[in-house]
DNA sequence: AGCACGCCGACT
DNA sequence: GTCGGCGTGCTC
């Protein structure tokens, strides 16, 4: 009988690729267990078998196998299903799936390698110049790399000389893969086994008398191991003896010292273990911890919303320590930017090294043996900490789910597929596990709200603040009344600098929100009103004055800023709007001896960049921190005791169904920033429009309300989550063929569909790296088969792509867009 | 997504 | 005349 095995890709195909394998092979290998297969004419790639079977496909000759590259899976059963639904649901491939669920160093591609043929002479005179150069090279080299040939004859193109070397038969090509995932070896030292006794040690020293660097080398680490049993590595031997590294090699050399490899673990938690108590739950926390237990013995998602430090983290950690009690696994998701190093301290702090850090910023090396600890059930990683990629973790027997700041946009991934939201494919996982799930939020999703109201989930609340301590306290001013009595400074009201010199007297630390960053997002000549606008998208340039220069926000586009107007010559050059770096300079004119500190994009471009303001603020190195969004998530400052919001106007207007949802949910999570300790923290909200609905039920702290606008609203408009929303986007170098490409799509999509079809419609920015944008948004109510509908749309857009004008529009499937 | 194949302009 | 541009089609 011949066996077969299906594997996926990680290609964005829907076909899946079967190719054929030896009856031993079929016998070792199971479904999760990564191969090496031929694709295309030269490629090798790393696939993942999903079904062993003798299924001989009917239409074309299965290739065999390249190689098998696992002993045993590294994805298990649970983890493939999941897959499928996220494929499923977000409409894209698994193979995308699998390429953003393994780390990349997982996921190995060939490399062509030239060879020079063996046995074979060849004509020199008969090869071109460059065909020289190549075949000389071989001559000293056993190898080529592809880039390295590229690098010899200075072309990009290596193709053709390749091609031509091989029909003069002088070289051959190979295709190798490598394991990219190496192990941290760290070298250690000890004494050579002739030199272990006392006496044959001041023979040696004897003989070293000479080389004083070397005997003082051996003395050092014979002292270093009297001292300690602990092994010695070729770092601490350097430091402790002065020698260098030569001096150290060279006494192994002479077989005087032994060195050894030792496997070590790049992540690990140093700190003292679990020392710290469990922080004493409060009555609130309490009865809202006994809730959630309550509906999860129901098997019920739960909700805990709780006002800004409440105290949620405690009753997390309250959950984890009960689930790993069981000894099952807990993960713990957040949004990026709030994985901050004062979280994952006080995470350590109550579990020790059972705690693992999973997210975007460790490297692939990193990844694979957090990875490998979660598959391997290694209690370092029984609790996993991470963004939403952690969700893709080989988790076997895992027992809770805590999804926190669930209300977060960034839970749901924009670009590249899959499109998926963490928290909802969080609850999909915990029922694939029949494990707890809890999201945690002080200003809940409308969707999940919505959700604990009708009962579908349960819910669980705390309203006050950890200590009684009272919420901030809010104040809104009218920046039309303030600019039209001339009551401003820049863009500060009289009353924020009122409250901001009053909070410098008492020495306490002030923030500052403005949600845009450079200093003005446009430039503009007040004589012929030019603006100068991206050469590649749809926007104006931002004037970011630390570098003097006009940027695109969107490609990364940049200018110098000139002196004078582009268009008519003039130098009447003026800005528009405000951001982050203008707010910093207005403060240093108005406060010459204040300390400003400003986190945005900008300023938190390196590694470590994020982590040092935050340290630098908490320090209180500076009085003010300005910045944007990064500012709301998770940070707790004990000294803030006021919070300005430079312009709220900005948020509200924004042009999208969210907007006043996410404007509630920013603002009071900014509030939420001011006065965490016992004194009542100030919050002042500049706007032009004071009288906003939203805005009064954030300084009211009027969720229901504004709950109850909003579901209003979304039911008016069709709009989730009483309806369920697909965006297709369409993207096009030609504005032309795009339109006439969206036009089709969305009459395709009325034709066929009942749900209502709106647009296309170009989106604000209608072009980005030179591609216009067209956006057509399909609007199903809950009573549509959202399966159906899917394949519906599915079909629509295989008769779109045997349009040739139209195959090479890309169309972009957002489900559940945020 | 890659990557080869194939057809057209601009250069040694 | 070649080199290299990117449109089109295929990958088990």
């Amino acid at each position: 009988m011949q066996h077969f095995i299906d594997v996926i890709l990680p290609i964005p195909l829907e076909k899946c690729f079967t190719y054929s394998v030896t009856p031993s092979e079929a016998d070792f290998l199971s479904p999760g267990m990564r191969v090496a297969v031929p694709f295309g004419k030269s490629k090798i790639y790393t696939g993942l078998v999903s079904e062993i079977h003798s299924k001989a496909p009917t239409v074309y000759e299965a290739k065999e196998i390249h190689q098998i590259l696992d002993e045993t899976p590294i994805v298990n059963t649970v983890q493939l299903h999941h897959w499928q639904w996220i494929c499923d649901y977000y409409m894209c491939t698994i193979g995308e799936v699998l390429r953003s669920a393994l780390p990349s160093a997982f996921l190995l591609e060939s490399e062509t390698l030239i060879l020079k043929k063996p046995h074979t002479e060849v004509d020199e005179s008969d090869l071109k110049d460059d065909e020289f150069l190549v075949y000389e090279a071989l001559q000293h080299q056993s190898s080529l790399k592809v880039h390295e040939v590229s690098a010899i004859i200075e072309r990009k193109n290596v193709l053709p000389v390749l091609n031509r070397l091989l029909a003069k038969n002088a070289i051959v090509l190979k295709e190798e893969i490598y394991e990219q995932y190496r192990p941290k070896l760290v070298r250690y030292v000890k004494m050579g086994r002739e030199f272990l006794s006392e006496d044959k040690l001041e023979a040696l020293l004897q003989s070293l008398s000479r080389a004083p660097k070397q005997s003082q080398v051996v003395l050092a680490l014979f002292q270093l191991q009297a001292s300690s049993k602990k092994p010695i590595s070729v770092n601490d031997l350097e430091k402790t003896s002065g020698g260098s590294k030569a001096v150290i090699k060279s006494l192994v050399d002479k077989e005087i010292l032994e060195e050894y490899y030792v496997r070590q673990d790049r992540i690990s938690y140093e700190g003292e273990g679990e020392n710290a108590e469990f922080k004493q739950l409060n009555e609130i926390q309490k009865n809202a911890l006994e809730t959630i237990v309550q509906n999860f013995e129901k098997q019920k998602v739960t909700l805990l919303h709780g006002v800004t430090s409440s105290g949620k983290t405690e009753v997390y950690v309250e959950l984890i320590e009960k689930c790993i009690q069981t000894g099952k696994q807990a993960l713990y998701l957040l949004p990026e930017i709030a994985l901050t190093t004062q979280l994952i301290a006080r995470l350590q702090q109550y579990f020790g090294d059972k705690v693992s850090v999973y997210h975007s910023k460790y490297s692939s090396n990193e990844r694979v043996e957090v990875w490998n600890n979660v598959l391997h059930k290694n209690p370092k990683a029984q609790i996993v900490i991470g963004a939403r990629s952690a969700l893709f973790l080989p988790f076997s027997d895992l027992g809770l789910i805590i999804v926190d700041e669930e209300h977060e946009g960034s839970f749901k991934q924009f670009d590249p597929a899959p499109r998926y939201h963490a928290r909802d494919a969080a609850i999909v996982l915990s029922r694939l596990h029949t494990c707890n799930i809890l999201l945690g939020s002080a200003t809940p999703s409308i969707e999940t709200f919505h959700n604990a109201r009708t009962g579908k989930y349960g819910y669980a609340r705390i309203d006050r603040r950890f200590g009684n301590v009272l919420m901030p306290e809010m104040e809104l001013v009218d920046l039309k009344e303030q600019t039209r009595k001339r009551r401003m400074k820049g863009h500060f009201s009289e009353r924020l600098l009122e409250e901001i010199n009053e909070s410098l007297i008492e020495g306490e630390q002030i923030i500052l929100f403005q949600n845009r960053r450079g200093y003005a997002p446009i430039v503009e000549c007040t004589t012929c009103g030019h603006a100068p606008q991206c050469p590649n998208c749809d926007v104006s340039l931002t004037y970011h004055q630390y570098r003097k220069q006009l940027r695109c926000h969107y490609c990364g586009h940049h200018m110098a800023l000139q002196e004078s107007c582009l268009a008519c010559g003039s130098a009447t050059l003026d800005t528009k709007g405000f951001g982050t770096e203008q707010v910093e300079q207005e403060l240093h004119e108005l406060f010459p001896k204040v300390k400003v500190g400003r986190m945005d994009l900008d300023t938190t471009r390196g590694k470590h960049a994020y982590e040092k303001i935050i340290t630098a603020f908490e320090q209180q190195q500076f009085d003010v921190l300005v910045g944007t969004q990064m500012l709301t998530k998770g940070l707790d400052f004990r000294n803030v005791g006021l919070v300005g919001i430079m312009n709220a106007d900005s948020l509200l207007n924004f042009p999208d169904f969210r907007a006043h949802e996410r404007s509630f949910q920013l603002l009071t999570q900014v509030a939420g920033r001011a006065g965490r300790t016992k004194k009542r923290g100030r919050v002042i909200i500049q706007s032009y429009n004071p009288y906003h609905q939203i805005l009064k039920q954030v300084t009211t702290g009027d969720y229901a309300g504004m709950y109850k606008e909003q579901i209003y609203e979304r039911e008016q408009f069709i709009y989730p989550p009483t309806n369920r929303i697909i965006k297709i986007t369409f993207k096009h170098k030609e504005y032309n063929r795009l339109n006439e490409a969206a036009e089709w799509f969305a009459k395709s999509l009325r034709n066929t569909l009942m749900s209502t079809i709106l647009g296309p419609e170009y989106p604000p920015v209608a072009r980005i790296r030179n591609q216009f944008l067209k956006n057509v948004i399909v609007k199903m109510s809950l009573e549509e088969s959202i399966s159906k509908t899917k394949n519906s749309i599915k079909r629509v857009e295989k008769s779109f792509n045997a349009i040739s004008q139209y195959r090479s529009v890309r169309v972009i499937y957002n489900v559940d867009h945020i």
